[in-house]
DNA sequence: AAGGCTTACGAAAACGGTTTCGTGTTAATA
DNA sequence: TATTAACACGAAACCGTTTTCGTAAGCCTT
């Protein structure tokens, strides 16, 4: 086991000194070309690279960049990851991942966890938890300390900081607003328990689209599923469906869409000529889909990558001294993705 | 901006050394009463919390992991990445993730990157290109160097670590053999350019089977389908049902399993009557395809504990002076899950 | 009163680098 | 020949901890 090699080795070995040995490798003008040769040669030779750790004690950078997100195994997420990464490893950066899994203490624990001294800045969404309950005092503190934040996605009016978002209100109203140009009159909401921020904007949007018209919103027609994408209860929703005699369904989640379909088609309706379906999310499910799901996509990789962005580059501006501290907020266009769910 | 607070601000103003102040933190003997509760309580006002990479730095243990995955949107390997990251952070390390994109290089440059201190350890599935070539010279350095790895799922005989696994090879076979004993006669096997560990294994598995019943292998019923999960064309699949007229496909995916039963369908085959499909990964699409699909579940987050259960155990235990180096290869049993792609 | 033992603390080294500044040697200049 | 500048290098501080070891002060013992 050759264990690796420091500074101090090689100068002892070539019996200069250690300052000589970190000058010659960075090639500086004070060193000899002899000495910076025997120096490289040897360096070369023996696989000489600097330690991180003692380089991000030096320069107070690490170098890394702390992700957090709700979930992991969920498609949205790991495409704005995805983004996230190659962005942040092309400029020099590693990423660590921490998954709050929605709860809000270990959304928290993770951030403190991190926050000392592990990494430069934090890119996240928050947990259900956190929006729930509307306690920000841990996103507060870590940008108190001067550490940058940027969220993404599920965010909050309350915190200061940068911020990437899509236009959900807005798309949802455009695709509900599809809907009733193909005359669809009786079009379900179904969303989720109420205190996720991106399912709120999509259900205003969904009003704003039958206020367009004049509509009434009917209460009955909104459905609230639980946020768990297993366990689904079909009962309810075929429960609903008969009752409401719905003729589309504008859905939070390709998943909740994808769950609805199927329960309309065991019902025998057609999908789209009874029934119509969007979703959001586009993910491998909205396309492999039987009917293919019409649905929001979301761009998460550019999301991402635009996240790594902002973050990096306050990361190094950070002057030392407090800055002018006017926060961005950045919104990306989706796009609605016709497929056979709807009517072309 | 309150910056963070050290053990050298609070000696100052408290007038004691910085090593009473760290001993009186940790409650040590050599303090006095008095001092301590000073100290602690001017601590605790502060927030001060200990920098980490100085901890590190001296402990030469940065309680950091490195995942090196090949893609991070990807059922089988997020599902993966959440066993390790709960375990990992259980246990109080943290996960840096670096995807390679199944390219070489990468996955060389990610490695070398957060070898140079940047974690205590690996849990790593090869890139494609790797196995590809062949060339694990990357791994070798890193062990060699005492910094434990375990691969996990796409592994290599010709690398010296722990290992996770499942019994691709048997699972695959007892799937083939459920098809034959519901008398399927004309078996496809649908798999990637061979190149692919697994892959590989899955078809081992398909012939051994059809080896069980003394049947000979019919290689034009193997189709090789490229190994990008978009832009699948569908001629050359809908070709091959046409020509071998075949009566089940085995599928090394379920992203291949679901993209086969759309064009079988098109075509106006039933399924499961008049072909039926069993892929490998249980992910949503298996779930939420139509039909639902038959597939093997790789139960990828208890690989991943279990991956990183080996790993922090070589991390915590190495004594210094090199070890028996025994290494492990642990063998998951994968479970096929059967719906309604396959007859019950 | 002298020696020994606690007690309570500080100095300093160490982890592995970077960087500033000081200095001995040589060569060029007056 | 004396002065000075350039050159090449080393000492030491620093980043923020931990930990070993040394020691001053106070008390007890005989």
């Amino acid at each position: 086991m050759k264990r690796k090699i420091t500074l101090k080795h090689i100068a002892r070995e070539l019996e200069v000194s250690i300052s000589t040995v970190s000058k010659a490798l960075k090639n500086s003008e004070e060193i000899s070309r002899d000495t910076k040769e025997k120096v490289q040669a040897f360096a070369k030779l023996y696989n000489y690279k600097p330690n991180n750790v003692a380089i991000s004690l030096k320069n107070k950078r690490t170098k890394n960049i702390g992700v957090i997100i709700p979930e992991i195994v969920h498609h949205f997420f790991t495409t704005v990851f995805r983004g996230i990464e190659q962005y942040a490893n092309q400029k020099g950066y590693n990423v660590i991942v921490c998954v709050s899994d929605e709860s809000f203490d270990k959304e928290v624990i993770n951030m403190e966890l991190l926050a000392n001294g592990s990494v430069d800045g934090f890119i996240m969404a928050l947990s259900a938890e956190t929006q729930l309950k509307n306690d920000y005092n841990h996103l507060k503190e870590v940008t108190e300390q001067g550490i940058p934040l940027v969220l993404f996605d599920r965010v909050a009016d309350e915190v200061a900081c940068d911020k990437v978002l899509i236009n959900d209100r807005e798309i949802a109203r455009q695709a509900v607003n599809k809907l009733l140009d193909q005359g669809r009159k009786r079009i379900a909401l179904v969303t989720t328990d109420n205190y996720l921020n991106v399912s709120n904007k999509r259900a205003r949007g969904y009003f704003d689209a039958l206020e367009d018209r004049n509509q009434e919103i009917d209460e009955n027609l909104i459905i609230k599923l639980p946020y768990t994408y297993l366990g689904m209860d079909k009962v309810p929703i075929q429960a609903f469906f008969e009752k409401e005699k719905v003729d589309a369904a504008f859905c939070v989640n390709e998943m909740f869409a994808v769950h609805c379909m199927r329960v309309a088609q065991d019902m025998g309706l057609k999908i789209p000529e009874d029934i119509s379906f969007i979703g959001f999310t586009d993910g491998i499910l909205s396309k492999y889909a039987n009917p293919t799901l019409t649905t929001v996509a979301q761009h998460g990789e550019q999301m991402g990558e635009i996240a790594a962005k902002m973050l990096i580059e306050r990361v190094e501006q950070e002057n030392g001294d407090d800055e002018e501290e006017i926060f961005q907020t950045k919104v990306l266009s989706a796009t609605l993705i016709e497929r056979d769910s709807t009517i072309n």
